[in-house]
Order: structure tokens, then C-alpha cells, then sequence
DNA sequence: CACGTCGCG
DNA sequence: ACACGCGCGACGTGA
């Protein structure tokens, strides 16, 4: 048999996807949760089944033929929520642009219209597949009609697939005795109503013997249980209604022209469209690998871009930029910490005039530099995307912030919860302009490759680049004034820029050779380790692998008090040590993580980031985070570890060089300190001005015990409520963190507010206006939206209050920190000092120090990290010394 | 490519 | 009855 239909429930997969993806919005705040998880869905059976015929069956909004002839039993049907009703329309209309058959049908509910097509298509030799979540369907199920019931397991899609002798097995009716039992039982969720008092149990033992509820009428006078007659003599009627309500139409008057339901190309130039809207990022991929090159190309503004290479008309191109008011400007090419090679230079001065000028006999990578730096040194204002990728082009020449824009830097204050903020992206957001992607125009070719083997579309690309910036600046200007972001954006994000591009390019020394020493003693000790697990268990197998440790330990072993997680059995540390008192090759288990973490990431992660000035040259990012801090990449130098012994090793290695120390200078307690002055706690602000241990003074007033009176375990609860109150307090998650009950987590936190009332205050507005105006923000004005405020699933919506609370406190933290750090750098390098910023972990910056400067350095950091704004609470800065980290820290 | 795990603030 | 601490990035596994 060819053919083969898939036949779709519309609305029940809706609504799967639904409650089983978490809520998702674009950037508009549609919400697109359940739309993804249906196209997800429909995308898994599509690749499993490769079906010639597809079709989706919705119901009709108005009340249907079966509804009406159960009116009375109405009422217990759940209205559906917004965020999902809304949901319905879009999913249609990706439906139709991915020219996919939807079948509705007035007057029938989808289920009459899947069984009646279900029916016919069987009967022209199709194998159908019916895809929905309604158990209802399995009567449906023949030997060539398969009903497939998808389960949204904690996160993965399983499929329970049911043909008829599948429904025997499971029910022990087949699909036809499958309605009798349901019109026996009733099903409140289908106002089916049923025998009263007749549950599954009941109705599936009668069917089984006599098949049919007609039949069970027939031999009414057999049953021998007196009640059960009594119940269905008096209810005769009410049961044959049920069966008419169960009993699913399949030969409603659908014209069902299998021609309609052919598929033809889901991957549309206008579905392209609609899931770029929804910003359905793994699915974009999916198009633009599916979609054939002369399909790809879609409407985009007219530009006219010229590329050039003589050395004359590039000259005037920059004379002419040098006196322009605005320019955009991108840079292509590649650049390490060690050199850098520029393949073009795009400049915008507008959409008729757009020049991508190529490297080539007198325009070199040192005339185009300095032309760089001139235009960033300029009057002219310079529109970017990604200023700091730029600088890269520009080593060794200070530059600070001056008449430029980074239309990237904008786009993420304005909404910090996207993912990228590409030239595409801005299009779309700021000028509802869809234009072709880097991957559509290059694919995945470097600018060099681009540019020599496919130049017309690198023109392109390289001319959007600069175009798009200078045309969204306007727009993004207004809305960061709009958003009172403009101060955050001029006097902390693009200062930020230069003095992180400098503290990349500085980079921070590290002994490889003690690194890799260090690497091969843990490689040494995961060995015997390795054995003696392997001999202790008495397998051997990956212990790497979650997957087979579980499988060991709960299933071979059989340790109790597995579970969790959705693959299979948590090994998480949390578990384990749990299980060690009992099974002491636990710990060896344990140990084994730790070091191969160790050797994995720092060890051998580390030695790979090694330059050859004998530096890494981290990445540090200032558009990744949701709440404002910066992140680190490649290699990620904000976790080198610290809390463990074993782990403070790996500081050890990251050093000075000759004649230098490494001054090391944190914020204590800054978010806490934030709190004080946020709330205006008058108890936690005196307490702060005590200037004693804020944690050991909390337990005091909590637990009302002298201050030198209070135990170690009373400080420890009382820190530990000091860190859960910053993080969006719940008493779940603090019994957790304290190994108590709820119960007691809950009168640790009332007992606080109680001492802190300012705080409960504080906390409670700060959630209000966040769901009042669907964002929170910090002292300086940086935005954070929270969607998950508007959810109205329970957890979300939790996790939103947290959000909320947590946020403009690790947000104001941020913000200081990078104010520090621009003043530090500035204050450096205006006193002429050698001593530079290394590296910014959160609260904390590492600086390289001359050692004739130590003294003062350490009175700048103390100064500028302190004073950077005045609060109710003095900011305290620790300071250490040393000629590595571990010993400054 | 997603997941579990774990390093940091 | 039950979800659950906030913010990140890297690694190894396994589909």
C-alpha cells in the first residue's frame, strides 16, 4: 500500500502542546507555547512516518449536533484559557501557509470528521494514523487505522500507538465494544453521562461478556448483583443516550477530496514568514535547510550596495564619512588576540548608498584600521551591531566611547530576554522588515570564504550590516528615551564596551606547564579510582553516564530512593550523598565526578584557551544575561572553582607577570546591601551600620537569642534566608536548601519579615508593579520583562514572582559593578598606570598590578568600587593581594 | 542537539 | 496534592 494519511485532532493536540511546553512568548508577547509543541509534534510524526496525505480536523466554534443533543449535561467543560484561545487562530494560519488540508466541519466535532475520514480513507486502501489526545478516538483503531496518542513526558514525546488489537490488549474490548463501555461508565470530560454508580471496572466486565450494551439488556435478568440490575433497569434510557454520545460519526456528509490532503511543500516562503514571527528558532533552521535557493529569497528593501576596492574611490568613500552627521559601519574578517585580517569594510550613508569596500593592493588592513579609527574617533556618529567585535580590528590603539551606537547594546536593554540581536533580528523588531539571514545569503562560510567565492551575496550580507544599524538607530534611540534607558545606555553599556575589549586583548597569564601537571595527577587519581569503583560494583561501564549509574545503582544494586528526572534516575550529587551512609563506594563515585569535572573543564579545558603570549583571552559577553551581568565565554572564567579545596587548586595557576601581582578586590554582601537600601529597611540598614556579621545579627532578631549567644546553626538558617530572600524566597525551596520541613522554612520566613517588615514590603510592591506592568527594573532603569507573570500555569507564574524579586537586586548589582569597572579602567589609564583589570566575576575584579603601583591601584579600587553611588548602606570592598588568585582572593 | 550534571556569583 | 529557590557556561553522553 502508498499511501498513507495522517490525520491530525487539532484541538486536542493544541491543547497537549499546551499544558505540556512551558510558556513561551516572542518578543511581541504573543504567547506561541502551544503552536510550537504541535508543530514539534506533527514534525516527529511526519519524520516517522513520511506520509503521503496529511490533513488537521478542528472543531467549529459553534455548538455542535452531538453538543446540542446533550445540552442538559453541559457544564463541566473547562473554558479554555487565553493565552491558548489565542493560540487557535495562529495555528491555523501556519497550518494553511504550510498548505496542510484543515478540516472542520459545522454542525460535527473533529472527532466525527477524523472518524469519517479515518473510515474512508481505510476504505480506499490508505493505512491511516489518527494523531490525538483523546482516548475517546481508540474506537476508531482497526488493523489499518492507527490511533497514536502522544505523551509529553517531563519534556520528551512519547507515542502511545493503539491499532485494534493493541486496544484489546490493553482494554480488553476491541474498539467497536470500546463505546458501550464508555457508554456504560460516562466520562464527565465528554458530558457523557452514563449509568450512575457504573465505573471502568464494572462497565468493562458486563462488555466483556456480552459485548454490546444492547446485549447487556438483552440478558439483564443474569446479572446477578441485585443493586447493579436495579441501577440499570432504572437507567436504561440514560445509558442508550450514552452510547449515541459515545459512539463517534463516521459517515458524517465531510467531502473528503484526498487530493486536498496530498502533501505538496510544507516549507513555504510564507510559513518561513509566519515561524520567523514566532521566532521559533529551531524551526527557522529547519526551513532554511529545507528550502530550495530560488524559494529563499524573500522581499526585503531595495538596496543598491557598490563594492569597491580602488584606492581612490575608497579614499572619498571615507573623506565623504568623516563629514557625514550619521554612517553605519560593520567590519568583516577575522581577529584573535594575536592579529587580525579585515577581508571588507561596509559603510551605510543610506539605503541608495551603501559601499562594501574590499581588501586589496593599497587598501590594506593598516590603511583600513586607521580609517576605522578615525571614523570611531569622529564627529560623525557611527551606528553598529556589535561594537566590540569591531575594536577587535583595532588592537593597540585606545579608544573610548565617542559619537558611536551599538544598535545590538540598544536592542538589549530594550528587551534582554532574546536570544540574538543579528541585523535580521533588528529588521524584524524595529523595522518589520523581513530580510535574508547571514546563513540564507553565506551559509556557513567565513567572511573570507564569502567574500571570494561567493561575493554577490556576501555584498548583500556585508551591506545589511551597515544599512540596518543606521536605519534602526532613530527607532531604538526613542524607545531606550521611552524606556528612561538612555542613561544606562550612555553612561554604562557603551563605556562597557571599550574597557571589556581592553580587558580581552590584556587577557590573564596562566601556567600551562602547571596545568598540565595538575592535569595528569587528577588523570592519575580518576584512574585507581576507576578500578576500585569498577571493582566495588563488580561491572564495568561509563560512570560518566547518568544513564548507566542509575542503571547500577536503583536497578542492579537496587538502592532505594531513586527516581526523578524524565530520561530515568537522578545521580545528581544531591541523591548520592544521600545514598553514601549506606553504600560507601558512593563517595568513590563522588570523588570520580569531581576530579573528571576538574580535569574536563579546567585542566583540559583550560590549556586549550592558552594563546601563545601565554594568555587566555576570554570573551566576555554584555547581551547574553536576563537580568544585566556579563557572562563569560570560551573559556567561561567566571566558574574557576573556589568553593572546594580540591578546586582552589586551579587558581593557583592564574598569575602575574614578571614585576607584576594580581590584586583581587570583591563586593561583600553587595545584593543584600542593595536589599537594605532598596527597601529601606530601617532594622536591616541599622543592622548593616552596626558593621558586624549581618548573618550572626539576622539570626539574633529572628530567633531572639543575644547577639553573642546565637549558635552556628542559627547563623547558617539565618543565612541561608538572607540568600533565599534575594533569590524570591519560597519555603519549599529553603527547606530544601536547609534540609528541613516546609513547615519550618515557612516560620523561618515569617519570622523574618517580621523583623524586616521593610523587605516583605518592598518584595510584595516590587511583584505587583512587575505584574501591573509586565517588567521590573533596577536603580539605574534596566529593564526586565517577565512574561511568565501573565502564565496562568501556577509554577510559571511562580517562577515569575521570583523573577521579579530577584532581579532588580542582582540587576543593581550588576550595574554597580560595571560602573566600577569603567572608573577603575579609566582612572588606571588617565594616571598613566600600567595596572590593568583581568578579569569580572560578578562582584569581584582581578587586576594585574605593577608592583611599584600596588598601593595605589588599591586605593583606586577602594575608591571607585565603593563611591559609585551613594546608598543607605556603605558598600564594603574586600581586598587581597598576591602573586597568584587563589592568594589574592 | 537536548539533557543531566556541576563549576561559579 | 503538587509544582520550586536567582543568574550563568562547559562537559560528556546518547538519541
Amino acid at each position: 500500500m502508498d499511501n498513507k494519511l495522517v490525520l491530525i485532532d487539532g484541538h486536542s493536540i493544541l491543547n497537549r502542546a499546551f499544558y505540556g511546553v512551558p510558556d513561551l512568548t516572542n518578543s511581541s508577547g504573543m504567547h506561541t507555547n502551544a503552536v510550537y509543541g504541535f508543530l514539534n509534534i506533527m514534525f516527529k510524526i511526519l519524520d516517522e512516518e513520511k506520509p503521503t496525505h496529511l490533513a488537521v480536523a478542528f472543531d467549529v466554534k459553534q455548538p455542535t449536533f452531538r453538543h446540542e443533543m446533550y445540552e442538559q449535561y453541559k457544564g463541566t467543560r473547562k473554558a479554555m484559557p487565553e493565552e491558548l484561545r489565542e493560540q487557535v487562530p495562529l495555528m491555523k494560519e501556519v497550518l494553511t501557509a504550510m498548505g496542510i488540508k484543515i478540516m472542520e466541519l459545522p454542525g460535527y466535532e473533529a472527532d466525527d470528521v477524523l472518524g469519517t475520514a479515518s473510515k474512508h480513507a481505510e476504505r480506499l486502501g490508505m493505512n491511516v494514523s489518527v494523531i490525538t489526545g483523546d482516548r475517546d478516538l481508540l474506537q476508531l483503531a482497526t488493523e489499518h487505522i492507527l490511533i497514536r496518542i502522544p505523551k509529553t513526558k517531563k519534556g520528551t514525546t512519547e507515542i502511545e500507538n493503539y491499532y485494534d488489537k493493541d486496544v484489546k490488549e490493553k482494554y480488553q474490548v476491541s474498539p467497536i465494544e470500546f463505546i458501550d463501555v464508555k457508554a456504560l461508565m460516562g466520562d464527565t470530560a465528554d458530558n457523557i453521562p452514563g449509568v450512575p454508580s457504573v465505573g471502568e471496572k464494572t462497565a468493562t466486565s458486563l462488555i466483556v461478556q456480552y459485548h454490546s450494551v444492547e446485549n447487556v439488556y438483552e440478558h439483564i435478568e443474569e446479572i446477578t448483583k441485585k443493586k447493579l440490575k436495579e441501577t440499570l433497569v432504572n437507567h436504561k434510557e440514560l445509558a442508550f443516550l450514552s452510547k449515541k454520545l459515545a459512539a463517534i460519526e463516521i459517515d458524517s456528509p465531510i467531502e473528503l477530496d484526498l487530493d486536498d490532503t496530498q502533501i505538496l511543500n510544507l516549507y513555504t516562503q510564507e510559513a518561513f514568514e509566519l515561524i520567523k514571527k514566532l521566532e521559533f528558532k529551531s524551526m527557522i533552521k529547519k526551513f532554511v535547510d529545507h528550502m530550495s535557493e530560488d524559494t529563499k529569497t524573500s522581499q526585503s528593501f531595495e538596496i543598491t550596495p557598490k563594492l569597491i576596492g580602488d584606492f581612490d574611490e575608497t579614499e572619498k568613500v571615507f573623506q565623504k564619512a568623516l563629514g557625514a552627521k550619521s554612517i553605519g559601519l560593520h567590519v568583516f574578517g577575522s581577529a584573535d588576540s594575536l592579529s587580525f585580517q579585515i577581508a571588507a569594510v561596509s559603510i551605510a550613508f543610506s539605503t541608495d548608498e551603501i559601499y562594501v569596500i574590499q581588501k586589496q593592493w593599497f587598501v590594506t588592513d593598516d590603511y583600513l584600521q586607521d580609517k576605522i579609527v578615525g571614523l570611531l574617533n569622529s564627529d560623525t556618529e557611527v551606528c553598529v551591531i556589535g561594537l566590540k567585535k569591531i575594536l577587535k580590528y583595532t588592537p593597540n590603539r585606545d579608544l573610548d566611547y565617542y559619537h558611536v551606537f551599538d544598535c545590538e547594546i540598544a536592542a538589549y536593554l530594550i528587551n534582554p530576554l532574546k536570544d540574538t540581536y543579528h541585523y535580521d533580528d533588528l529588521a524584524r523588531d524595529y523595522l518589520s522588515q523581513s530580510v535574508e539571514t547571514r546563513q540564507e545569503l553565506t551559509g556557513r562560510q567565513t567572511d573570507e570564504e564569502a567574500l571570494e567565492e561567493n561575493t554577490e551575496h556576501f555584498v548583500k550580507y556585508a551591506a545589511l550590516c551597515s544599512i540596518i544599524p543606521l536605519i534602526c538607530k532613530d527607532k531604538l534611540c526613542e524607545t531606550l528615551i521611552q524606556t528612561k534607558q538612555k542613561d544606562l545606555f550612555e553612561t554604562i553599556e557603551m563605556p562597557l564596551i571599550y574597557s571589556l575589549d581592553r580587558m580581552e586583548k590584556e587577557g590573564i597569564l596562566v601556567e600551562r606547564d602547571e596545568l598540565t601537571q595538575y592535569g595528569k595527577t587528577l588523570g592519575e587519581k580518576i584512574a585507581i579510582l576507576e578500578k576500585e569503583i569498577y571493582a566495588e560494583v563488580g561491572e564495568e561501564f561509563n560512570i560518566n553516564s547518568p544513564k548507566q549509574l542509575g542503571e547500577i545503582l536503583f536497578v542492579k544494586k537496587g538502592i532505594k530512593g531513586g527516581k526523578k528526572t524524565k530520561t530515568g534516575y537522578s545521580t545528581s550529587a544531591e541523591v548520592l550523598e544521600k545514598l553514601a551512609p549506606d553504600n560507601p563506594y558512593i563517595n568513590k563515585i563522588l570523588e570520580y565526578r569531581q576530579l573528571t569535572k576538574l580535569k574536563s573543564t579546567y585542566a583540559d579545558g583550560l590549556v586549550n584557551f592558552i594563546s601563545e603570549d601565554g594568555r587566555i583571552h576570554g570573551t566576555f559577553n554584555q547581551t547574553i544575561t536576563a537580568t544585566g551581568r556579563i557572562s563569560s565565554t570560551e573559556p567561561n572564567l567566571q566558574n574557576i572553582p573556589i568553593r572546594m579545596e580540591i578546586g582552589k587548586l586551579f587558581r593557583k595557576v592564574f598569575v602575574p607577570k614578571q614585576g607584576y601581582q594580581l590584586i583581587d578586590a570583591d563586593y561583600s554582601q553587595i545584593e543584600l546591601r542593595l536589599l537594605a537600601h532598596m527597601s529601606g529597611d530601617e532594622n536591616l540598614i541599622e543592622a548593616y551600620k552596626m558593621a558586624q556579621d549581618i548573618h550572626r545579627i539576622t539570626a539574633s532578631k529572628v530567633f531572639d537569642t543575644p547577639l553573642d549567644e546565637v549558635s552556628d546553626e542559627q547563623r547558617r538558617n539565618a543565612k541561608a534566608v538572607n540568600f533565599g530572600i534575594v533569590y524570591g524566597i519560597s519555603s519549599f525551596g529553603l527547606s530544601q536548601d536547609l534540609s528541613i520541613s516546609r513547615k519550618e522554612a515557612n516560620a523561618y520566613i515569617e519570622q523574618y519579615f517580621k523583623t524586616y517588615p521593610g523587605i516583605k514590603k518592598f518584595l510584595d510592591d516590587t511583584v505587583s508593579h512587575a505584574k501591573e506592568n509586565g517588567y521590573v527594573t533596577t536603580l539605574f532603569n534596566r529593564r526586565r520583562p517577565v512574561p511568565e507573570l501573565s502564565s496562568s500555569n501556577f509554577m510559571q507564574r511562580s517562577f515569575g514572582e521570583r523573577i521579579a524579586m530577584n532581579s532588580p537586586i542582582q540587576g543593581t548589582a550588576a550595574d554597580i559593578i560595571k560602573l566600577a569597572m569603567i572608573h577603575v579602567d579609566h582612572e588606571l589609564r588617565n594616571r598613566n598606570l600600567a595596572s590593568r583589570i583581568v578579569l569580572q566575576v560578578h562582584d569581584e575584579l582581578l587586576i594585574e598590578a605593577k608592583e611599584d603601583e600596588i598601593d595605589e591601584v588599591t586605593s583606586i579600587l577602594e575608591d571607585k568600587m565603593k563611591h559609585v553611588m551613594d546608598l543607605k548602606v556603605e558598600l564594603e570592598v574586600g581586598m587581597g593581594v598576591g602573586d597568584n588568585w587563589l592568594m589574592a582572593h
